[in-house]
DNA sequence: ACCATCATGTTATAAAATCACCCATGGCAA
DNA sequence: TTGCCATGGGTGATTTTATAACATGATGGT
């Protein structure tokens, strides 16, 4: 959180209030949100009611890397990490939803590599990984 | 395609003609569709014409390892190497918009080792890599 | 022939994302 | 100061993507 703060002076970009609300509201729900479900909170709070509030917010915070977006769940997540430009892996429990945020940096040699080879230069990459937690591969399956 | 026939058949499961010709119109058109411009297709040669026509053909071809969903860009393209059960990742040139399928195994077994290290269990993964294709990075920005 | 199962089609609706426009703020140069 | 411009935030309307719910038609075994 403060990491956010400090990076955004550091970047001398602006984390205005909305921003930095989007930004809290991903941190505390330590899970991955859809767009609208964050605009609900942010409607509540008397930020603006309308989808572009939540997407502008959302854009920003991925645009400088201190949020994720996870496709497969059409959803973000805050990033865990940020500011140590990194290709995380998205460990996606199927059951409970929730999302792992996993550095692996033997996927981007490796992405790096094969794609190289076929002359594709590669900017930023996103691998999702979907299967069960260690929760819920124990336990029974939450949602079934 | 005929790769494509025989798998069915083995497995059991009925190729029926919308999903024979949905697969044959994501090979023609070797780009990455949407399920739309797909539906826009089928209901031109005498298909159904309302979504769930499309997107049930193509959840087909997904279920059955014959096409992948490109997450990123919301569209779905042709397996190239079908009853392979890979994990591929796509180099998505973001000038083109094309779509290359690299197999690149590397990457399963970094991604399982990470994961397993968390007691979580893999079941799928997609790797979406974005870039610049040799093509567009030697040439001009087809489309800027 | 009969029934269970799967496949296709339709209408209607939901969910997600973008467009177009206006107004407020705040820095900055004339 | 004043006018200008860039940026951000707010709204209403619209587009795009996806699913729900239901009816009909085909398929295959008994
Ligand atoms: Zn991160
Ligand atoms: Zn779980
Ligand atoms: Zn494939
Ligand atoms: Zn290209």
């Amino acid at each position: 959180m403060q990491a956010a703060v400090d990076l955004a002076r550091q970047q001398g970009v602006r984390l205005t209030p909305v921003r930095l609300r989007t930004l809290e509201i991903l941190l505390e729900t330590h899970q991955a949100m859809g767009a609208y479900e964050v605009l609900e909170r942010l409607a509540a709070e008397g930020f603006g009611s309308q989808p572009p509030v939540a997407y502008r917010a959302l854009d920003f915070l991925v645009q400088h890397g201190l949020a994720h977006r996870v496709q497969r769940l059409n959803a973000f997540a805050a990033c865990l990490t940020p500011g140590h430009d990194h290709a995380p892996a998205f460990l996606i429990c199927r059951s409970c939803n929730k999302v792992a945020e996993a550095d692996v940096p033997a996927i981007r040699d490796a992405v790096g590599q094969a794609a190289g080879d076929s002359g594709f230069s590669v900017e930023r990459m996103t691998v999702e990984v979907l299967g069960l937690c260690d929760r819920c591969a124990a336990g029974a399956e939450v949602r079934p």
